[in-house]
DNA sequence: TGCGGAAGGT
DNA sequence: ACCTTCCGCA
């Protein structure tokens, strides 16, 4: 199949075909969806509801015509959307919200945001709920169980729980839209209607911050900085640098390796992943998940929820965003890396690009998870999430965010290994694409790819990328052996999804390689020599001491909140936030770390924790919904 | 309303 | 693969 090469790292195809794109042509529809709910022009006809990542459609009809509008079918109707809506059922991107008409729930694990970086959930602003996705447990984000359908497919698709935060970063990174790719795009309806609003509305202000968020790659230092490596302490690794690798990246090579891939990986990633969910992902090792502090952790945490975070991006994602690239100047290595992996230099080239033609272009970036899960489908049923959840947890949702590439010489693949049957599927997706030019205007906050790498954004995602990469080794690495540590696993997947976060410890991983880089204080590059040279090994034994200890405390928290989404829901959002927080904060946290990274999210999260989403909702892009062509 | 099979298109 | 279209069933 897909895998092109052996190695495996392969993102689901869904994740990262740049036909997916916001931009493209070929715009799926969820990704259209995330974009109209990220704009506030929309919020009247499609609005983020209640929990994190449900949404209700409030005019089927309108969201339709639009959608028709894109694709250039005219005859589209919410009948046959709908239609298209309930195939995402069984890759689990949604799952019908029960009891509540036209309301849907996006799995944000497995979704791979990274293309959509403006899926910022909640803009809030206007909305009224707005909040929307953005856990504030964190780790609640499971689904419920409900689905059938989780069963899943196998594919690579969903799973992979780690893999979220990445993707978080990753769509800041992008900004989205297809404009910058298609260049022409974009507009279309929405962008006109969307015109008339904001022009009213005012939406600019947030969504413009938003742009910011994403950073370059290079941030990572940077990150790490503010938050404070402290907790972790972990001088070493820091990681390497990129940032963002959430994906993949290369994973265990050398840290440093490679860069990350796009920018937004970069954000992602590093911090943390929360621990490794999946199976795959997570390793045995891994259990630690990096560490950073707990206060480190906590403030990702609140940034975002974990939730949101995990999507994957896809590699496309990045691409879009030249801008991202990694700031920094110099880093021989990097660029070494980068070839690698497809980065290349900071500006310009996304990184998506860079992977995908330097892997092999169809790839891209192959990173594959891990196999697919079988069983889910039996277990489907069960339901049972909660035990299942904390291993579930361990497996995570977020596990998947370990891609990575492999890269360099050490390729880690994160394959499962065994396949049990896990399902914990690791994806990993990037965002790559291609980037079009450096430059976008960041004004238009529709468009433009450019504006999401303002200043800010940098900021953060270099947080995250400092701690990520570490984490990221070892989740890679990891993955491949562990089996899960929770026989529950299994059930969960479905939940596996949600839950994800919980599971602090390991840390997850997921981004391999790339982060890596050394940070420290040092020279920001990390040369891919100088980190590789460290043997992983010791560096994974490092972090993963800290990561233990890490464990111990989070691991527990995790609670699952199975019941609570369904419930959730009924409740309203605010429940969703009150859970959270209290074991699951632990957990949470470094999901949210990811988050933050990543950018975006969802909406608001939470009370306490809105500060940081309102600044990644700022963050989002913009995108332009329909297709100019039509 | 919502689900999901089936056929077909791209 | 990802819908789009159509349709029967609940």
């Amino acid at each position: 199949m897909k895998t092109p090469s052996d190695p495996g790292f392969a993102f689901p195809d869904w994740a990262y075909k740049p036909e997916s794109s916001p931009g493209s042509r070929q715009i799926q529809l969820w990704h259209f969806i995330l974009e109209l709910l990220r704009k506030e022009e929309y919020h009247e006809v499609i609005a983020w509801q209640g929990d994190y990542g449900e949404f209700v459609i409030k005019d089927p009809d309108e969201v339709a015509r639009l959608w028709g509008a894109r694709k250039c079918k005219p005859q589209m109707n919410y009948d046959k959307l709908s239609r298209a809506l309930r195939y995402y059922y069984n890759k689990r991107i949604l799952h019908k919200t029960k009891g509540k008409r036209f309301t849907y729930k996006f799995n944000f694990n497995k979704l791979v945001l990274v293309n959509y970086p403006f899926i910022d959930m909640g803009s809030g602003r206007g909305v009224p709920q707005s909040a929307p996705p953005v856990p504030s447990g964190g780790s609640h984000f499971r689904f419920p169980p409900s689905t059938p359908s989780d069963v899943l497919s196998s594919s690579e698709e969903l799973r992979s729980p780690g893999a979220m935060y990445s993707a978080v970063s990753r769509r800041m990174a992008r900004g989205s839209v297809s404009d910058c790719s298609d260049g022409t795009s974009t507009n279309s309806e929405l962008e006109e209607a969307g015109a008339e609003e904001r022009g009213g509305g005012g939406s600019g202000g947030p969504e413009r911050a938003y742009r910011g968020l994403l950073p370059p790659r290079l941030p990572h230092d940077s990150l790490f900085r503010l938050y404070g490596p402290a907790g972790l302490a972990r001088p070493t690794p820091r990681v390497h640098g990129d940032p963002l690798s959430p994906f993949p990246v290369s994973p265990l090579p050398g840290p440093g390796l490679l860069p990350p891939l796009s920018p937004a990986m970069s954000m992602t990633p590093t911090p943390h992943l929360p621990f490794t969910p999946s199976p795959s992902l997570a390793s045995p090792l891994m259990g630690s998940h990096f560490s950073f502090n707990a206060e480190d952790m906590n403030h990702y945490l609140q940034a975002h929820t974990q939730s949101v975070y995990n999507y994957h991006l896809s590699p496309r994602a990045f691409l879009p965003y030249p801008n991202i690239i990694v700031p920094q100047p110099h880093r021989p290595a990097l660029d070494k890396h980068a070839l690698l992996h497809g980065l290349s230099h900071p500006l310009g080239q996304s990184l998506g690009q860079s992977l995908g033609q330097s892997l092999g272009a169809a790839d891209e970036f192959k990173f594959k998870l891990q196999p697919p899960p079988l069983g889910r489908k039996h277990r489907e049923t069960g339901s049972t999430s909660s035990a299942s959840s904390s291993s579930a947890a361990a497996s995570g949702p977020f596990s998947g965010s370990s891609l990575n590439m492999s890269a360099g010489p050490p390729k880690i693949k994160v394959e499962q290994i065994s396949d049990m049957e896990s399902d914990e599927e690791v994806e990993v997706t990037d965002i790559s694409e291609e980037d079009e030019d450096m430059n976008h205007h960041d004004d238009d906050e529709e468009e433009d790819c450019g504006g999401i790498f303002t200043p800010l954004s940098r900021h953060r995602l270099l947080l995250h990328h400092g701690n990520g990469g570490v984490l990221r080794h070892h989740s890679s690495v990891r993955a491949s052996t562990l089996p899960h540590a929770n026989g529950a696993a299994e059930e969960d997947d479905d939940e596996d999804v949600f839950k994800t976060p919980a599971t602090p410890p390991a840390g997850v991983m997921p981004f391999p390689a790339l982060s890596l880089k050394a940070e420290p204080g040092s020279s920001a590059p990390v040369s891919p020599g100088g980190t590789r040279c460290i043997p992983l090994k010791l560096r994974f034994k490092r972090r993963w001491s800290e990561d233990q200890k890490t464990e111990a405390d989070g691991r527990e928290a995790e609670r699952d909140g199975e019941a609570e989404d369904k419930k959730v829901r009924a409740d309203g959002q605010e429940r969703l936030e009150e859970e959270p927080r209290g074991g699951a904060q632990e957990e949470l946290a470094p999901a949210r770390g990811a988050v933050i990274l990543g950018l975006s999210l969802p909406p608001p999260p939470p009370p306490t924790q809105r500060r940081a989403s309102s600044e990644l909702q700022r963050a989002t892009a913009q995108l332009s919904l329909e297709n100019p062509s039509c």
